[in-house]
RNA sequence: GGUCGCGUAGCUCAGCUGGAUAGAGCAUCUGCCUUCUAAGCAGACGGUCAGAGGUUCGAAUCCUCUCGCGAUCACCA
């Protein structure tokens, strides 16, 4: 059991006893650096029921715990703070067992786990992905890594908007001047490839709507009337009619940008489990509204358009369906919504990574599934993050204001090989090693970099200062880790309990307190869907590690047992260290 | 205007359900490579936690108001 759960239960036996009260919301902390002892029990919130002097209950207490509890060897009374010191053996007996567990602080899965969904990424079929899709991919990634350590079945999913006027532009200018030309002919990424016919297409609008601006048309007649819309627009009728030609061309160009896609995820790192298209949840979302009318949860408006009033839930009316009996965004969701649980009738959770600019959406989304009277729909988590702003302002794919993703990962890994090359770390390497490795470390500075930022607070992004390789990085912590890798091997460093009694220093006891902390960062970076928890725990602890490493001897050190201690303490951080990064997804090199 | 979020060192960010003198990195300055990897370590400098009230033994943290920034309130997605 855990010693302040030891702690804290003693101090109420002893506090039933002797006063006849029930307390048990001790408040137990680490003890400060500048004071003696490890474990502080504030004393102040018991003198609402003990009208005493602070001093003299925490000094009884301490006495108290001294004498029936072999965990604490001592304690001091300063103000309203009992400190007490854990015995040695306290800790050493704690690292033989984390040791001897491999999987320390995370939950083993089974298939009677609760089963998640996490829902992440979600692109558009018209443009490659961006910045702000990576801060997304990375979000949505690194939660679900959480969530599967804390003991939960999960599903990774997307939902892809494959269809709608957007596709059509792309379409239309593809056909108007493609010749022909595929992703394989002209050598080109797919999503690239279908993005420059879109960017074709608006500079082809924009000039039409311009000749007619100055042949007399007013902006918005003009856009109305540009030609090529108008393409676009008749071609959107005959996809919606299910035209056999136009599916085939849609169904060919929407699978030019998926192969595109699917190699930024492989370069990511990252994967998905399955795949909703919107043009298959549409029609759902249209059946959902038919019985949302039919139990008069919505209502018709006299234009044939259908409304739900949320305004006595503090919300406004909300459109469901145009009056033209098309469907809009939030039909397509509810519809999304309704397969996925039905796909997974055993869902104990749907996650929503989704940038905050919808909160308004999901607030509404989730209230509307929960007055159609859908028992899952409490499971429902909006995981909204902020924006990744350009000091330009946002970014526009339209404008060209967008960090493109492929750019900037291949830029990461250029940056490490420069600065590796220059440190002298590639020497004697092969070529297949330096790849892999400037890979690794420059998407574990990029990746930390992202994920280190709470993921409700918006990002300034500037391209131009390009991300850091020093500091509170992941190559930071990358290096830290290739440094115990090599320790670990010089040393020829075999697992074995250590039995002496050692003193312990200050850092080696900080660093195994926060070893303890790791299962509660684990929970609480998962309930709080929160992955830069995880990121600041894991930075905190490497910091201590590299101060402790570089103030004792390790292989030097003439008593083996110590020797022992600081080896196996090394090859435990190690472990940490690891998994932590995997639970962000981030890579860790043996050497670098 | 209504609603939601944010505001901590020059810059980028930590600070868990209120606890002792508010912590890191970057930048600037000073030391440390004949000792297991210097992408490192030790130290200096830097703060009215946006502001004002309140709650209490105790507030960066909770409540109210004000200011600043952002998002949203579309028959766009």
């Amino acid at each position: 059991m855990e010693i302040t759960t030891v702690l804290k239960s003693e101090l109420s036996k002893y506090l039933k006893l002797k006063y006849d009260i029930d307390f048990k919301n001790f408040e137990i902390q680490q003890t400060r650096k500048d004071f003696e002892g490890d474990l502080t029990v504030v004393i102040f919130p018991l003198l609402k029921y003990l009208k005493q002097n602070p001093v003299n209950l925490g000094n009884e207490l301490g006495t108290f715990i001294l004498n029936n509890s072999s965990l604490f060897t001592g304690f001091n009374v300063i103000q309203g703070f009992l400190n007490l010191t854990v015995s040695t053996s306290y800790y050493l007996d704690f690292l033989n067992k984390c040791l001897n567990n491999d999987n320390y602080g995370f939950h083993k899965v089974s298939k009677n786990s609760p089963l998640y969904l996490v829902e992440f990424s979600s692109p558009n079929t018209n443009k490659p992905l961006h910045l702000g899709h990576i801060r997304n991919i990375l979000l949505g990634f690194s939660i679900s890594k959480i969530l599967e350590a804390s003991g939960k079945r999960v599903h990774k999913t997307q939902i892809i908007n494959d269809r709608g006027i957007h596709i059509c532009k792309s379409i239309v200018a593809w056909l108007k001047y493609g010749n022909n030309e595929t992703p394989t002919s002209s050598k080109e990424k797919g999503d690239f490839f279908v993005g420059k016919y879109y960017i074709l297409f608006d500079k082809q609008f924009k000039k039409e709507v311009d000749e007619l601006i100055s042949k007399g048309y007013t902006k918005i007649e003009a856009e109305k009337n540009s030609l090529i819309f108008l393409e676009a627009k008749e071609l959107l009728k005959k996809w919606e009619a299910g035209e056999e030609e136009v599916m085939n061309i849609w169904r060919t160009m929407n699978g030019w940008v998926y192969d595109g896609f699917e190699k930024t995820y492989n370069d990511l790192g990252v994967d998905f489990d399955s795949y909703y298209y919107e043009s298959e949840t549409y029609l759902i979302g249209k059946e959902i509204i038919n019985h949302g009318l039919k139990k008069e949860i919505f209502f018709r408006k006299k234009d044939n358009s259908v409304w739900i009033d949320l305004t006595n839930d503090g919300l406004d009316e909300k459109i469901l369906l145009r009056s033209d009996g098309t469907s809009v965004y939030m039909t397509q969701d509810l519809g999304t919504a309704f397969i996925r649980h039905k796909n997974n009738p055993d869902m104990n959770g749907l996650i929503y990574t989704v940038g905050n600019e919808q909160d308004y959406h999901f607030k509404v989304l989730f209230k509307i599934l929960k007055k159609l009277g859908f028992d899952w729909a409490e499971n429902l988590f909006h995981l909204s993050y902020g924006m990744v702003d350009l000091p330009s302002g946002k970014m526009k794919s339209r404008e060209g204001t967008v960090v493109d993703a492929d750019e900037l990962t291949l830029e990461m890994s250029s940056n490490a090989s420069k600065l590796s090359s220059e440190l002298g770390k590639l020497d004697g390497m092969t070529f297949d090693e330096k790849l892999v490795l400037n890979k690794t470390i420059g998407l574990g500075a990029l990746k930390y970099h992202i994920l280190k930022v709470d993921p409700k607070k918006r990002i300034l992004f500037d391209p131009k200062d390009s991300i850091d390789f020093n500091g509170n990085t992941g190559p930071f912590i990358q290096y830290t880790y290739a440094r115990i890798q090599s320790l670990i091997v010089k040393s020829n460093f075999k697992k074995s309990t250590i039995n002496k009694e050692i003193e312990l220093n200050d850092k080696e006891k900080k660093l195994l307190k926060l070893i303890m902390l790791y299962p509660n960062i684990i929970k609480s970076s998962a309930e709080n869907l929160n992955p830069a928890l995880i990121a600041n725990y894991i930075y905190d602890i490497v910091k201590t590690f590299n101060s402790y490493y570089q103030s004792v001897s390790i292989l030097k050190i003439e008593d083996k047992s110590v020797q022992n201690f600081r080896l196996s303490l090394s090859f435990k951080i190690g472990l940490i260290i690891k998994s932590s990064m995997r639970l962000l997804g981030i890579e860790v090199p043996n050497k670098m």
